[in-house]
DNA sequence: CCAATTCGAGAACAGTGCTCTTGACAGGTC
DNA sequence: GACCTGTCAAGAGCACTGTTCTCGAATTGG
């Protein structure tokens, strides 16, 4: 088992360095990396990437998942620094965080919320990773609500389908959380992915010179919007 | 020179030909679409594209030019079509317009506002027509405060660099709208294609069957934010 | 030590964007 | 009518892509 594990192991790293090669070839080629260009890179010829990954969409897929997994992490471990009374210093840690792994990973940002590739469907195993940082944010609502510094907003602004479609969504991912509450965070979490994409890949407006203050205060406004405490 | 006409309309007739094809391969290739596909539906050799485009990039590029100015009409005639007055029917119809243009132009759409293609650098024509949609947009916040039916937010929440910030992008592209307004408005325009964004590309939330209204009631709770009178 | 498994390399196939050359037309001029 | 001139389509070719297959070498488990 050790000559085994041996084995396993120079395997396991040459995993790690194709990954990385390809993640490095992502920055300049997008979505449409070469599998022979990161072979090159490596020394090794393109056919022998195949001993390690069946596919160049399936060496894609292990990068999306881990990047959402990266994501949701760093999310999460934002959230988990600050005490949990603190609402609104939680949702900025939060939605900080997810910003700063953005602006330090664009091109996995692009991968994993940019148009999605042609041809390639994203499988289910990456469904509940990408559920991650909207959850987080979710939570935060969730909490102040069970802790009574949250008054929910009137559902009486909710047209009936739409809070039917919530209530079932909050059934299962947010239990006891009212609908219009619901949907006050899902619009939080829009808008942070809104935020973080213009300001990624879109042309940004030419004379926003402070991007933090102002992404700051845009977060500030759905936090707001959402009603947690100052 | 009607000879010399007729040589131009034919030729002007084989452009809108190869654009229309291109389009259609751009449902199902995304944003690289192959030269030699469409020149095989057009019956033609790949190379007698260059006729026409000097280059792929090129051709996407006229694409996108040309989105643009279909998804600003879109947007400032479903605008134009409302009372001066009723801004609330304003930003509903031109928020739809837009919604309504993306989920009949999807592959489009993605093109726009989708990762940017990693080699790619939109020409300067596009910035224009770019700006289109969200002024459109801001123009409502802009007439209603004109007209005395909207009450500007108080600054006092704006870090001062971000309201020298806005207060400069204002003055060159709204003038006289308060900075604090002006971010608002902008983050309508953040929510509005983070929606759309979320609901073309995004994997949508499961049980979400009326999309419709959840679209209008999120749009609604940005008209609330900005101050939208009901 | 030997059979079994794993690995890398090379060749090959079909496809891509793009360039260059060649030949076939149509327009206007002498 | 003959003669340029500009335009167009086609074909060949280059360098590249993902993927598959085969073959020889290396390594491992029994």
């Amino acid at each position: 088992m050790v000559a085994n594990s041996l084995r396993a192991r120079v395997r396991a790293e040459m995993i790690d360095e194709i990954k990385a090669a390809a993640r490095r070839h992502l920055a300049t080629d997008g979505a449409n990396l070469s599998l022979r260009a990161v072979a090159r890179e490596l020394g090794m010829a393109s056919s022998a990437i195949y001993r390690y990954f069946p596919s160049r969409d399936d060496l894609l897929t292990t990068l999306i998942l881990e990047a959402y997994v990266a994501l949701g992490d760093a999310v999460e471990a934002a959230d988990a620094a600050v005490d949990r009374d603190d609402l609104r210093g939680r949702w900025f840690a939060s939605c900080r965080a997810a910003r700063a792994w953005a602006l330090a990973n664009p091109s996995e940002y692009a991968l994993l919320y940019g148009s999605p590739v042609p041809g390639y469907a994203a499988p289910d195993d990456t469904v509940e990773p990408a559920m991650r940082p909207p959850m987080t944010l979710l939570g935060i609502a969730r909490d102040g609500l069970a802790a009574g510094q949250l008054t929910p907003p009137p559902a009486a602004d909710l047209p009936q389908p739409v809070r039917d479609d919530l209530a079932d969504i909050a059934a299962s991912l947010v239990p006891g959380m009212p609908a219009a509450l619901l949907a006050r965070g899902m619009a939080g979490w829009t808008q942070l992915f809104g935020l973080i994409s213009f300001e990624l890949f879109g042309r940004i407006k030419g004379g926003l010179s402070h991007r933090d203050d102002y992404f700051d205060h845009q977060i500030a406004l759905m936090a707001d919007l959402i009603g947690l405490p100052r």
